[in-house]
DNA sequence: CGCCAGGGTAGAC
DNA sequence: GTCTACCATGGC
């Protein structure tokens, strides 16, 4: 008997997960797709109003923080829309984004490890490959797929079994080093996915990780530490805000951030994915 | 086959 | 501070 959970606002499953945030997810048959979500394998469609899944144990809770359902949306886009005329008008165009909340920062960190100079097809076939090799397995109506393993697991394993992988550009040793940072309590996700660490503080301690830099912090801020400010400027972002400085005065790095969290306010990271969706859009149009 | 992919780093100035 | 070569793999 699968469980239903009612949505209470727009929402359209596809257009979230068909997005670039987390990168686990699978096409199933007939809309349903396949996920694991801190260790849950979950089947999940969209029935109108209403989310379907299919799991061992009751998701919603997880479910509404993941999809933050817990959010009035609207309010963050009227906010938004008032502080930028561009940013109004993509607001409509994509009226069904949204910024995920991932339940675990730790996974979050490894596939954004990952995700420099790689495309988002291998980033989810190398945090695949981490967790089958790692992980433990989960099984739900004849489908079997991996939790992504906890950085003790990892740490155990030794740098060698990542160094298998050949996961390329070195990121064997990266994943390692946080996993090894968080074992040692130098790095606690958890604590700075609370309100009371501030966003300049994760990005801090992310930042004193070799392998994340200024535009991996962010994502990982954004999208699993409940940061709503955070801005990452990849490349795409970076033609995005040329917009802003026609003359050719644009600000680079830390500066380019400090100046969109001026100009878009606390929901700056929305504004961002809204920016980075409208250029990737219009270049893959070509 | 050759090119390049949603960055980060070290080393050079 | 700013610029640049290089990183190593898979997909097209």
């Amino acid at each position: 008997m699968p469980h239903r959970l009612i949505i209470g606002q727009p929402f359209d499953l596809h257009a979230v997960l068909d997005g670039t945030q987390d990168f686990r997810w699978c096409q199933m048959s007939d809309g349903w797709r396949s996920g694991v979500l801190n260790g849950n394998l979950l089947h999940l469609r969209q029935l109108d109003g209403a989310l379907e899944y299919r799991a061992k144990a009751n998701l919603d809770h997880l479910l509404i923080s993941y999809f933050r359902l817990d959010e009035d949306v609207e309010i963050l886009r009227a906010e938004l829309s008032a502080r930028d005329a561009h940013v109004a008008k993509l607001v409509k165009r994509y009226p069904y984004l949204r910024v995920l909340r991932q339940p675990d920062p730790w996974e979050c960190t490894a596939a954004y490890v990952c995700s420099a100079t790689n495309s988002v097809d291998s980033i989810g076939k190398m945090v695949e490959k981490v967790a089958k090799t790692l992980g433990r397995p989960v099984e739900l109506d004849g489908e079997v797929r991996y939790a992504f393993p906890s950085p003790q697991r990892v740490v155990e394993a030794g740098v060698e079994t990542l160094e298998r992988l050949r996961l390329g550009m070195d990121r064997h040793t990266k994943i390692f080093a946080a996993a090894q940072r968080i074992c040692a309590g130098r790095l606690d996700l958890r604590r700075l996915s609370q309100p009371e660490a501030c966003y300049a503080e994760a990005k801090r301690r992310l930042m004193a990780c070799r392998g994340i830099g200024n535009k991996i912090a962010d994502c990982i801020a954004l999208f699993a530490l409940d940061k709503m400010e955070a801005f990452p400027v990849d490349r795409w972002v970076e033609r995005a805000m040329k917009r802003y400085f026609p003359s050719g005065n644009q600000p680079v790095g830390d500066e380019l951030v400090m100046w969109a969290q001026d100009h878009f306010g606390r929901y700056a990271g929305y504004a961002n994915q809204l920016l980075f969706r409208e250029q990737r859009d219009r270049s893959y149009q070509r």
